[in-house]
DNA sequence: TTGGGTGCAAACTATTTGCATTCGA
DNA sequence: TCGAATGCAAATAGTTTGCACCCAA
């Protein structure tokens, strides 16, 4: 039932009843969800747990690398349980964001999309921060 | 100093002096902007624009395939003038994004990141959408 | 006991929308 | 003239923040 309690101590992250909430539905498996989606999740599990906590653990997770976080457009960021680097397919119609098997050089990638979807468009951001 | 009404014209967009003083702004040479960037060179170019119309007309002139939109994080949209597939880079620290050279497989990004700079994070979103 | 963690509500930011006005073919 | 485009201000959505309270070391 606790079975992510080490994942946050090995992170440098105390633990606390909301963030071993948050972090059992989390990790329970590889996963894309919004802050909103975890959100309703951790608390249909009937632990009570805020918004602006959700907020602040996720924040938390991704600063330690527990996370990656996807920013969708303007208004969807989706937490990834999986932080190696990978592609990522994003539906605009059924809003769900999904891994690509397949990395490709970005000029083939117009041929590996689903059959029955259209390519809208092809986002690659890679961040960096000055050293230091 | 016209230069773009033809762009606008061959994409089906009827031309407007508000559409013609961002087009000619935007699209003078390949750039990165976000909206209020753009809002405030064109109206520092004297001529008056409103918000509302610079994010009306980005909308316009991407569901055109004038522009493409990326999104850097939850609260940061840069429109891009280049519309071909390519990679960015994000300096969080600066706020700046960048073309790449290079599109180098996933696995090897983190290779060719500048010198004097660290990787937080690899972004690569496929935008699809259903077909019909 | 005391500093980190939490929760609420208010604040904030980027963007979108409703609607009355204005413009241009 | 008449529909499209614009501009303002208000609305919206996602996220962050201030601050009082609480709890565990």
């Amino acid at each position: 039932m606790y079975a992510h309690q080490e994942t946050l101590r090995k992170a440098g992250i105390s633990v606390t009843p909301q963030r071993l909430a948050i972090a059992e539905i989390l990790f329970a498996r590889h996963q894309h969800l919004t802050a909103d989606q975890l959100y309703m999740r951790v608390n249909q599990a009937n632990d009570s747990v805020s918004r602006a906590t959700v907020y602040n653990t996720l924040g938390l997770f991704s600063s330690k690398g527990l996370v990656n976080e996807i920013s969708v457009d303007a208004t969807r960021t989706f937490y990834d349980t999986n932080v190696a680097p990978h592609f990522h397919l994003y539906n605009v119609d059924t809003n769900t964001l999904t891994d690509m098997e397949h990395h490709p050089a970005v000029s083939q990638l117009e041929e590996i999309i689903p059959a029955g979807a259209d390519l809208e468009s092809i986002e690659v951001v890679v961040r960096v921060r000055n050293q230091g």
